[in-house]
DNA sequence: AAGTGGTCTAGACCACCAA
DNA sequence: TGGTGGTCTAGACCACTTT
């Protein structure tokens, strides 16, 4: 492998191997050749093909088993990694989701900047509850370009168990790189105030997260709203 | 540096770099030595104390400056590790701590429990501004058992530099233990609004956090606001 | 026993920055 | 120019899992 445009190798072989998953030369919790063979492949060194393999494990794209191999990751789903617990009930619980609705609506202008498409393209939103113990815990709601996700529908959704991420990749062909989540703290607006049951104003945590392919373009924008008031949230140090 | 409780030799290097670090052997944005001069002194190679210190810097505990060297990231404190970035500036800023005050009070109900202490028994209440690029971003409260911190005083804060963990070590021989971390949403109260120059009722992000020392026993209670309006806010992957 | 990931080394070269 | 971080190699050994 040459040195173009001054790329370091290890990133070179990080594209090399995305592509590759991308192209799905390897399905998903199949094994990777060995290390070694893949720096064969790649004409680098096995510690150069670790350091590349370490960057998409930590981006849970791939995952290991010491002495067994490298797999590709099954997609989980982009929002919402941490642990949920009510106060109430302190176990580290697995929130249900709740499928609200998918409708079509019309960017506005920082909609549109922010995903890269003309004011008022078309998009559609998808609203999911998030339920701890049967208790309302939080809202999420996705922004979609129809241009890239056409004819997406709740029963595909639906069929999916709501796992997004894999919905965009199956059907689609759309594959989601995890962005950067921010923390913010809001007070509940109308909407939000009546689909978690709380009053108008209420403080609430707000996660917002632009998630993009691989080729950075960005492809769903995803907002969430959590109740902490009864709730603990830890954000999860990743997969 | 031996083969200890089977640990990994980077392990051990994290730790004893952590371990001075918080001894203060470097102090804030002093620049270690190199990672060659770190190998020898550890017996180790440079790539492996490479490896120990990518961690760190993944932490924040410590950043770089290629061609100059490593140095001690500022906030070396326990609440609070994470990205700040202005959103008018979204360069990762290092946020600059002003210690606002230190004054004793009586443990309420609610904080006698959680500190395990009898109802009425002294805290110091210390109190510090957080300020990213000279706006203030977010007020922290720090709440210490008196009989185990006695005679705190601020002059002893300031001459540290705010490293509130490394006064509790070095001059009262506690040694603090991150805990977990809350996140919550919640209105600004009269004191958070004054501090913090909002409105009162303004949404902030809070965080809680109770630190124990290594028996156990409860030794610091924390709470922060941060003004998310125009800061983004990333909590980084702690170990 | 064989194959995999996990760690570590000694040495090398490059890019960057300061004096 | 000299020192620093950033990358890379070839080879080695260990720990773990499967056969």
């Amino acid at each position: 492998m040459k040195k173009l445009a001054a790329q370091p190798l290890y990133k070179q072989v990080i594209r090399e191997v995305m592509a590759a998953v991308e192209a799905g030369e390897w399905q998903e919790d199949e094994s990777l050749p060995s290390e070694v063979e893949l720096g064969q492949r790649f004409g680098v060194s096995q510690g150069t093909v670790r350091k590349a393999l370490d960057a998409l494990v930590a981006e849970s794209v791939l995952y290991r088993r010491q002495g067994v191999g490298t797999f590709v990751a099954g997609m989980s789903d982009f929002l919402m990694r941490g642990r949920f617990a009510l106060l109430t009930d302190p176990k580290g619980e697995v929130p249900k989701i709740e499928l609200l609705g998918c409708v079509k609506i019309h960017a506005g202008e920082q909609l549109a900047e922010i995903l890269g498409l003309r004011r008022g393209a078309a998009l559609w939103q998808v609203r999911r509850l998030l339920r701890v113990a049967g208790q309302i815990v939080g809202l999420e709601e996705l922004l979609l370009p129809e241009a890239n996700f056409p004819e997406l529908e709740m029963r595909r959704i639906r069929e999916l168990k709501g796992n997004l991420r894999e919905l965009c990749w199956r059907d689609f062909g759309v594959r989601l790189q995890d962005g950067e989540t921010r923390y913010r703290a809001v007070c509940a607006g109308s909407a939000e105030a009546r689909l978690l049951q709380v009053e108008l104003n209420e403080p609430l945590l707000q996660l917002v997260r632009l998630a993009k392919d691989f080729s950075g373009k960005p492809q769903v924008w995803s907002v969430a709203w959590l109740k902490t008031e009864e709730l603990a949230f830890e954000p999860s140090v990743s997969a």
